[in-house]
DNA sequence: AACAACGATGATAGCGGTTACATTCGGTCG
DNA sequence: CGACCGAATGTAACCGCTATCATCGTTGTT
């Protein structure tokens, strides 16, 4: 069924409104109105109290009758600093980040600082241009995501004073701060709490294909702690594609044909465990009593599953206020070195296991 | 179950790794090392072709014998235009958004454009100060969600030469471009689906709590339709806070509860639809049979559930390569004006109706 | 051979602010 | 009463790059 217009209606009727096109004033036009110097009328900007308060008057009279606003790349230039921050994410369709870009974004966004966003679709030579491209806006603070980067990327961080944060992963040996968790320890805590829950046999439900490591080092956590508390090692499958609840359910199914002796399962992310959640009732599995279901996120719908999805919460949101607060410090001068932030997570269990 | 280091396991043990702090490279170094002026190195930068294949050398190795990375900045300054496009969203966590945002960038990234994301929450006035504070960036384009803005907003948009385009849904009167669907027709076109698989009484799971006159626009095309087909008013809940699927199940558990007699509940998106339809289960309504269920927007699972989750699909990714693509165009020079792309939508009947 | 046309390059004035330094001026102090 | 001081403001040199226009060989034309 077919609604809207179609595929593509353009309407080329519809005028577009009458466009004004005034000249933006410019700090100069301020200054002539006010009856001063642009020095003055940047003073009265960005630092009121070094005017006197009559001139400060006069001055703000003239922006408001303009209604100038500051040419910010200029004044970037000039002061060779701008209330800019770069991140890069690994996908922006992935809700996990975009919490703690929304974290980040609030506890900064007060402060007038602008995000500019970069995407890296999990890839390191895309992470390497982009940090490049943000850099050469000279960002008050560079936030990427994950500890291992391109060797020329690694150069570019190094070489620059902008500060950096290295997010979602911890490291030894940070660039400068780091803030996460250890996506590792996750994969331990679940095949613990497995063993805890008296599952015989363990399966993985992964996403290799794509090249995000974070996940592989939560499969390499998962995977030798099974076999160091006794389990032979885990059944598994990967996904063919993106971590899709279609194909999740996929993939749970081969799974569980190939290996009917599993009885519990992690899956690499909650999106993933949902699908596999719908297969297992559709093929007959009980879920928890036959069979034990694990997911990574704690995704909103994961308290609202039937049974409800025993995950791993991440603090997603956590990260971006931290972030933000680091930052914020670090901008104000106090606090001048980085260092490693854990900020944990928690293995929650509902009804699947 | 607590994993991790604990909520804040700072380690101020590990020192950040040596800096090193080489002062960047300017445009004139380069021209230096290769013995021409800076015109040049400007010109064998943008515009190779003017510059013969010998000194395009000498500045090509002199530049990454320095590793020079121009300044945008000062770039952007000279030439009044950068590569920025600046994208105002209502919400970063919603899924919607976040496609469409990806599709923006994948279009434009390939031509070196960057992406400054604001967040407005859903509130006009956030997105009034964030369309300022991006104009003063003087992006190359702006990129608005939604059709309605603040006075002020509007005579900013009015104002400037930075081609605009609002998306997310259609007006007969758009500031520049607008690249859309229109949200009343999915309420239109939801209600006759409803009466077709011959339901007898309707209902709605609303959010109207948000600022979201979009999701208002839908249940408003979905009321006047019912009643125009002859239902009566569909009963109705309206969300306590933020659309998430557990908020849905309640909701959706106290619409049944005051009017037992419906049999058709559209609900506001998929993420709430989710929630009913597990509620449905728990409460034991038999899907579709006794009850149908519909939402809004084709997530992932929607097509993963069991049964699977009738909805609206939505041109997500659509939206956004098309702006990338008149963006494209524009700023190249061709299409000089605006217009209005009704891109349209599509109901999915799945299981659940 | 003289001259026009052209391609390649250099000189330089901005772009719109910021900021170090100079200047002005009323008040304070010895 | 003159030197001195600090607060308030102005002057002007940048920030790093772009773009206009001038300059200077080369090649082509008649």
């Amino acid at each position: 069924m077919k609604g809207g217009k179609g595929a593509d209606g353009t309407k080329p009727a519809a005028a577009p409104r009458e466009r004004l096109g005034t000249a933006r004033p410019r700090m100069a036009d301020v200054a002539r109105v006010a009856g001063v110097s642009t020095a003055t009328v940047s003073r009265a900007l960005r630092q009121p109290e070094l005017v006197s308060p009559q001139v400060r008057g006069k001055i703000e009279a003239a922006v408001d009758h303009l209604s100038y606003r500051p040419n910010l790349m200029a004044g970037a230039l000039a002061s060779a600093r701008s209330k800019t921050i770069g991140v890069i994410i690994p996908s922006m369709i992935n809700a996990f980040f975009s919490v703690t870009l929304e974290a980040i974004e609030e506890g900064l966004a007060g402060a007038g600082y602008q995000l500019l966003i970069g995407n890296s679709h999990y890839e390191l030579e895309s992470e390497e241009r982009l940090i490049a491209s943000m850099l050469a806006w000279s960002p008050a603070a560079l936030v990427i995501t994950g500890c291992r980067h391109s060797r020329g990327a690694m150069r570019a961080l190094l070489d620059t004073d902008v500060p950096i944060v290295e997010m979602w992963e911890l490291t030894d040996n940070p660039i400068d701060t780091a803030v996460g968790f250890s996506q590792r320890d996750i994969g331990v805590a679940v095949a613990r709490h497995f063993k805890e829950r008296g599952a015989r046999r363990l399966g993985f439900v992964g996403a290799m294909h794509q090249r995000d490591y974070r996940a592989d080092a939560r499969r390499a956590g998962f995977f030798e702690t099974a076999l160091s508390i006794g389990y032979e090692a885990p059944a598994e499958v990967q996904l063919p594609g993106l971590p899709t609840s279609v194909r999740g359910a996929k993939a749970f199914a081969e799974l569980m044909a190939g290996h009917p002796d599993v009885d519990a399962v992690l899956c690499t992310n909650d999106v993933v465990a949902l699908g596999a959640l719908f297969e297992a009732r559709r093929l007959g599995w009980s879920v928890p009593d036959r069979l034990k279901i694990c997911g990574v996120g704690d995704v909103d719908f994961a308290a609202a599953c039937e049974p409800g999805l025993s995950t791993v919460s991440l603090p997603r949101r956590a990260i971006g206020l931290k972030i933000a607060e680091l930052l914020r410090e670090r901008i104000a001068g106090r606090l001048p070195t980085g260092g490693v932030h854990d900020l944990g997570f928690e293995l929650v269990r509902r009804g699947s296991t």
